[in-house]
RNA sequence: UGGGGUGUAGCCAAGUGGUAAGGCACGGGACUUUGACUCCCGCAUUCGCAGGUUCAAAUCCUGCCAUCCCAG
């Protein structure tokens, strides 16, 4: 059922990412809804396993019941250069990454613009759950409507002259209403679950994969704060800086990893106390827009994580950025990501480098 | 060898006559476009071994074994 939007004069030209997973399906019916000339385009990014293939084979079927044009990107080569090397040179680098934040930025929109410009389309869309709002000052990222589907988390480093071509068709809408939308133009799209871990692992686990790309795995130590040795642990590859289980060893009480060095392949535990922090630094900071250099925020560590309040130094070149939390708050990892929110609005963020914990 | 202590699941550990807490680890699931975190479920027919007392024993008795400490 498409109703033709008889006030749009021409139709606008708009290049719509899609996955083949419900909140795209449901993206692309809304856009068409609004009168946009959508075509849609699904980035081949990974090679394994059946499941790929049958996402692909799903957005061309969703696409082909709405009547759009789809195209198929083989980013293959492009995926695993950007996006898949990096994430493992920051692993060997004592890093945990978030690829999503990264592969967004600098990987999926690139990818998106790139061929809108070439197919001559002034908009791109996703079906990611945020909003896109302007002032004076320009353009601002905001959350999502629902917060339970806020997704902005994803999305901070996405620069400002990006915005004002992008449209989340989503932004204002929960995630039951997109599976409605999605279900009415395609039932097994609809039927997906939303759960996903890392894109390209495929069926295996992160430190196996690790482990394929070289990330060798030695029994090295667990030490306590004072440097003293307390257990021995599979490869320090195979932990990530708080965590608290699946630590392979009883240690009479829960411990968790404080830091972790893997030249000396060293493992820090601590007590949940040692664990907590009271700032932190950013680093690869990005504001939305000019900040001025100390500044009140709301911060999160985690894309549905709490909002804590915080106070922000940036530095001059507004590259690095000093948080500290009004309450000391669990510690996060380096190479994570802490986004600024003013209320619904983005104001920035940063990777984290260094972490204060309590004396 | 003599004296003392201890032996409960992979680890730590409650439980001293009434029919095996808990934590960690492990397995499974939920949550989730990151790693984690969190949540739920499962996990000793059995308490070093062998006898004995008792309606009833991990808990009492006897013997043995193992282990730790002290003793020159």
């Amino acid at each position: 059922m498409m109703t033709k939007n008889k006030e749009t004069s021409q139709p606008k030209k708009l290049l719509l990412g899609l996955s083949g997973g419900v909140d795209s399906t449901a993206s692309a019916a809304l856009l068409k809804a609004q009168g946009f000339e959508v075509t849609a385009v699904t980035l081949d990014t990974w090679q394994e396993g059946e499941t790929d293939r049958q996402r692909l084979e799903r957005a061309a079927h969703s696409a082909a019941l709405l009547g759009i044009p789809h195209i198929i990107l083989d980013v293959r080569e492009a995926f695993y250069d950007k996006v898949v090397l990096s994430f493992v040179n920051d692993w060997r680098e004592g890093l945990t990454p978030n690829p999503c934040v990264m592969c967004n930025p600098d990987f999926k929109f690139k990818k998106m613009f790139e061929l809108a410009d070439k197919l001559g389309c002034p908009y791109v869309a996703t079906g990611h759950y945020a909003r896109i709002k302007q002032d004076d000052c320009g353009r601002w990222l905001y959350r999502a409507s629902h917060r339970p589907q806020d997704q902005s988390y994803f999305l901070y480093r996405l620069p400002e002259k990006w915005l004002e071509r992008i449209r989340f068709p989503l932004g204002d809408k929960t995630k039951e209403e997109a599976r409605h939308i999605a279900a009415a133009t395609s039932d097994p799209v609809a039927g997906q679950k939303d759960s996903q871990d890392i894109c390209f692992l495929g069926q295996g686990k992160l430190r196996d994969f690790l482990n394929q790309h070289g990330l060798e795995e030695q029994e090295g130590a667990f030490v306590n704060r004072a440097g003293e040795p307390i257990g021995t642990h599979q490869g320090s590859w195979r932990y990530t800086v708080g965590q608290r289980r699946h630590l392979g060893q009883a240690f009479g009480s829960r411990m968790t990893v404080l830091s972790i060095d893997h030249r000396q392949n060293i493992v820090v535990l601590g007590t949940e106390e040692d664990a907590q922090m009271a700032e932190l630094e950013l680093v690869d900071f990005i504001g939305s827009h000019p900040l001025p250099p100390f500044f009140e925020a709301e911060a999160q560590l985690r894309s549905q994580g709490k909002t804590l309040p915080v106070t922000v130094q940036l530095d001059d070149d507004q590259r690095r950025a000093t948080v500290r939390f009004i309450q000391a708050t669990r510690l996060s990892s380096p190479g994570q990501s802490l986004v600024l929110y003013e209320g619904d609005r983005v104001l920035g963020g940063g990777i984290v480098a260094k972490m204060r914990f309590n004396p």
